[in-house]
RNA sequence: GCCAGCUUGGCGGAAUUGGUAGACGCGCUCGACUCAAAAUCGAGUUCUUCGGAGUGCGGGUUCGAGUCCCGCAGCUGGUACCA
């Protein structure tokens, strides 16, 4: 640090109190049954998403959510609670891999070094985080428990009667076969379409191909045998239970359009003797169908294509085939399918319509068929009109001036439809569920969106599935719990072998468990161990268990109080660990059945150039730049002071200024410089109590007030402002008492606890009647609410709603009263001259408006 | 296309149930201090033809609308033929 001189000496104290925090573990929290665990008070459980540590270190965008967490975390404590604030780190990643693979160098190696710099960065920044209880994903110590995770769920079934996880034992003891079983488990094996890049030779997660692609590498799909985790299962749960949620209203629709549950039926239509199952959503417009689509890769395709159509359904198929996913998207403005020449009969109503293959179609979604209704679903309306198929009308809209031509709404009656005719849409629905019921030809079918999650990933630098393939029956089975942790072997080439079961299968020793036995050479994806890391933190040294019950059950009561992060996880990380939950819940191992009680997503920050901060745009903030021009108070300030902490914000340097000034001045309050340059008590600050209630008191307990409220609903922007107030009443003030200034420095603790602590001391040295203790250990302070009475206030006195004086009047004044000061107003006769007053609305300590004309 | 969110001075943003629009901060202007500058302190700062007009645009409800209702535009994010 240089020996420049900064309007306060945050360089001199910062790094002190840093110092003196970690060695005193100040922030520690116990857990119950150790030592200093206070069980009359409540807990808190404030959490962070713990970041993954990237080679660059931290950006200003991390800050942003940890400094508000850490705001709470120190209120809460000041306010009695026994509060859990721990931090860890997301340490699998295919950086760390792609960096060995380049270098050689080990992953372990460059993720230590990371997570080193990260925790450097954030003890920087004096968050208030228990380090006790840090975790890292990477941990053998936590793997082993991942993994036992997992076996949990390879070795549970999904009980639908019960609606829960149940251990497999129970379907073996049911005398089920080995296939049977492995068919239910919630991990499972199967083949299916990933996205596979042969130069990295790895698969790609869906939401990460785009972006590898775009840096230049190939993504192709490919078939692989890959392991699956049986979310689907767990659907209904996750809509139903997300209601009751304190989350952001966004955040639950997304999920729940994620999981994208519609409730319809399935309709069975006979083609040739074949039966073509169908889903729709909308079987009250069964009498409207007019043609029937199958998905290019309909398995009955085949089956009853005519012959002469033969070739020009092979052909589309091919194209079909051929086609990525994005070529399948930009080209899907435009409708293409082909004839079939086979015809299938409406059950409703035995008429025979023509079947087609098409693209927009899908096999992965209900039954990869569908009944075309072109009059009242978009997608059958173009593609009708293109091929010039019958559209027929069987909904009449409610409202008059609607065409009913592409007409999807529910507010509609039904004609041309027989027995459904002059039902509501609502009741045909549930009539013709009725109806195919009883004539057996379908039945009512909810469907979700949802897919079970592709869990496996061909990677080195992940957790390796604790399972070996016994090539004797080709059968799958878990090593035993005394085996875990299993961790990756050492190697030393990572070089992608291009062989689709990932990096592993070079480590041939490693492979081979037993004379027939061979490991999996799979790894999890990294959203295995940010599944469970909160769960972690509650017992983070528990060698017997991932976490103790009574230690669960104590932190973990109404699920964690408060969780911070960005959008971007709104929905998988969210919905996984949601998941993952449900399983433990079902299981007993966890006492609530969601994990995160309310959740809060902070905004992006932007460059000042209001664009997304990165390294090509040349307009990235590096907080280490800020901490040594600015000092961690300002910074941390600065995030708090942008704007409100869920919108997305531009920053500007100048403006980490203006907070840096306001915490000079609150410096300068207590503090001048004296002849030698050197820093003393402020002679305006005064022991004595002021005769009366000062103005300066009076701002202060107004300010603890708002301050208080404030960062109970997160508006830390509003609350740092009235405490720039409120510093502002004490520079304009001759003399501050030395308490009043107290009560504001235990205030903006939270948010600038270097600056509180370092002034505190001092002043608690100079005046022995404070108490004399660290500021961290003091309670939140009370506000005087005799202090906030107002006897007189401004009344607005308006005509016609505009504004024409302004009026001192007691606050207890009457109506008939404030209404007689009002008119006598000079201001008010002037504008009310030759009108007649028609009205005078008085609102008690707002206002008075005279209508007149 | 669909869904969600947003739109207030030169800029970031404040505004209980509808009740003084522009708190607080940045920037800018002027003043004090200084040989000078920086820093600091103080005053001012929506526009204005000084009547008024103003919260993206057009309507509406109301004594009164940034806030509520209807219609439209723009920006940001999510999603992509899910039957």
């Amino acid at each position: 640090m240089s020996d420049r001189k900064f309007p306060f000496p945050f360089d001199k104290f910062e790094s002190k109190w840093q110092r003196i925090w970690d060695d005193e573990k100040t922030f520690k929290v116990s857990n119950p049954g150790e030592p200093g665990f206070d069980a009359s008070k409540p807990k808190y459980y404030v959490l962070d998403m713990f970041p993954y540590p990237s080679g660059s270190g931290l950006h200003v965008g991390h800050p942003e959510g940890y400094t508000a967490t850490d705001i709470v975390a120190r209120y809460k404590r000041q306010m009695g609670f026994n509060v859990l604030h721990p931090m860890g780190w997301d340490s699998f990643g295919l950086p760390a891999e792609q960096y060995a693979i380049k270098t050689g160098q080990h992953p372990t190696v460059t993720t230590n070094a990371n997570i080193d710099t990260f925790r450097r960065q954030l003890k920087m920044l004096g968050f208030s985080y228990d380090w006790d209880r840090e975790v890292a994903t990477t941990d053998p110590k936590y793997v082993r428990w991942t993994q036992w995770i997992f076996l949990k769920l390879y070795n549970s079934y999904y009980n639908t009667e019960l609606q829960k996880a149940r251990p497999i034992e129970e379907l073996e003891a049911q005398g089920l076969s080995r296939e049977d079983i492995d068919n239910q488990r919630l991990a499972y094996v199967a083949d299916g379409m990933v996205n596979w890049s042969p130069d990295m030779g790895t698969v790609l997660a869906n939401e990460e191909a785009d972006e590898w692609r775009d840096k230049g590498h190939i993504v192709e799909r490919r078939k692989l045998r890959q392991w699956m985790l049986r979310i689907t299962a767990y659907a209904e749960r996750l809509i139903d239970e997300l209601e009751p949620l304190d989350w952001p209203e966004g955040i639950k629709l997304l999920q729940r359009n994620w999981i994208g549950k519609s409730q319809g039926a399935e309709v069975i239509f006979d083609c040739q003797g074949h039966d073509i199952v169908v889903y729709t959503t909308r079987p009250d417009t069964l009498f409207g169908a007019t043609y029937m689509v199958l998905a290019p890769e309909h398995d009955l395709v085949d089956q009853i294509s005519t012959p002469e159509q033969k070739e020009a359904i092979a052909a589309y198929q091919e194209s079909c085939a051929s086609k990525s996913d994005l070529e399948r998207t930009e080209l899907s403005k435009d409708k293409t399918g082909v004839f079939t020449g086979a015809y299938a009969t409406n059950p409703v109503n035995g008429k025979l319509i023509p079947i087609w293959i098409a693209d927009y179609v899908m096999t992965g979604y209900g039954t990869g068929a569908i009944m075309a209704v072109p009059a009242h679903d978009s997608r059958d309306f173009e593609f009708a009109s293109k091929f010039e198929l019958p559209i027929i009308q069987v909904v009449a809209p409610d409202k008059a001036d609607t065409p009913w031509k592409d007409f999807v709404g529910y507010d509609g009656t039904m004609v041309n439809s027989d027995y459904l005719d002059g039902l509501s849409v609502t009741a045909a629905k549930a009539a013709m569920i009725t109806w195919l019921g009883e004539n057996g030809v379908g039945q009512g079918k909810t469907n979700y969106k949802l897919r079970d999650w592709l869990f496996s990933r061909q990677r080195y630098w992940g957790e390796p599935f604790p399972i070996v393939w016994n090539q004797k029956d080709g059968n799958h089975y878990a090593i035993s719990e005394s085996e875990l942790p299993l961790l990756q072997p050492e190697m030393e080439d990572f070089q992608p072998s291009g062989d689709p079961r990932g990096p592993l299968v070079k480590a041939t020793e490693w492979i081979n468990y037993s004379e027939y036995c061979t490991r999996e050479t799979n790894t999890m994806p990294q959203w295995a161990g940010s599944c469970w890391y909160y769960l972690r933190y509650l017992d983070p040294n528990n060698e017997e268990q991932f976490v103790a019950p009574e230690i669960q059950n104590y932190w973990m009561d109404g699920g964690v109080d408060l969780y911070v992060g960005g959008t971007e996880h709104a929905v998988l990380h969210l919905l996984y660990a949601r998941f993952w939950h449900k399983v433990l819940f079902d299981y007993g191992l966890v006492s609530a059945p969601e994990p995160f009680y309310k959740l809060v997503n902070q905004g992006l920050i932007l460059g000042a150039d209001n664009q997304k901060m990165s390294k090509s745009r040349g307009n990235v903030v590096n907080p280490d730049d800020i901490v040594c021009e600015y000092g961690s108070d300002s910074l941390r300030l600065y995030e708090m002071f942008m704007g409100p902490l869920k919108e997305v914000k531009p920053w500007q340097t100048k403006g980490v200024e203006g907070v840096s000034r306001f915490l000079a001045r609150v410096w300068r309050v207590a503090m001048m410089e004296n002849q030698a340059g050197e820093w003393v008590i402020n002679s305006k600050l005064s022991a004595e109590e002021p005769a009366g209630l000062s103005p300066v008191r009076k701002e202060v307990h107004k300010t603890i007030k708002k301050v208080g409220e404030d960062i109970e609903s997160l508006s830390f922007n509003t609350a740092i402002a009235k405490m720039m107030e409120c510093t502002n009443t004490m520079t304009a003030a001759d003399s501050v008492c030395v308490s009043d200034y107290v009560l504001l420095l235990r205030a903006l603790n939270p948010f600038a606890p270097h600056l509180a602590e370092e002034l505190y001391s001092i002043l608690a040295a100079a005046y022995p009647e404070l108490e004399q203790v660290q500021i961290s250990a003091m309670s939140w302070p009370s506000y005087n609410a005799e202090f906030l009475i107002e006897n007189e206030k401004e009344i607005v006195i308006q005509v016609n709603g505009k504004l024409r004086d302004k009026l001192m009047l007691p606050v207890d004044i009457s109506r008939e009263d404030a209404e007689a000061l009002a008119l006598a107003s000079a201001r008010v006769q002037e504008f009310v001259a030759g009108l007649t007053i028609r009205k005078v609305v008085v609102v008690p300590g707002r206002l008075v408006n005279i209508v007149a004309n």
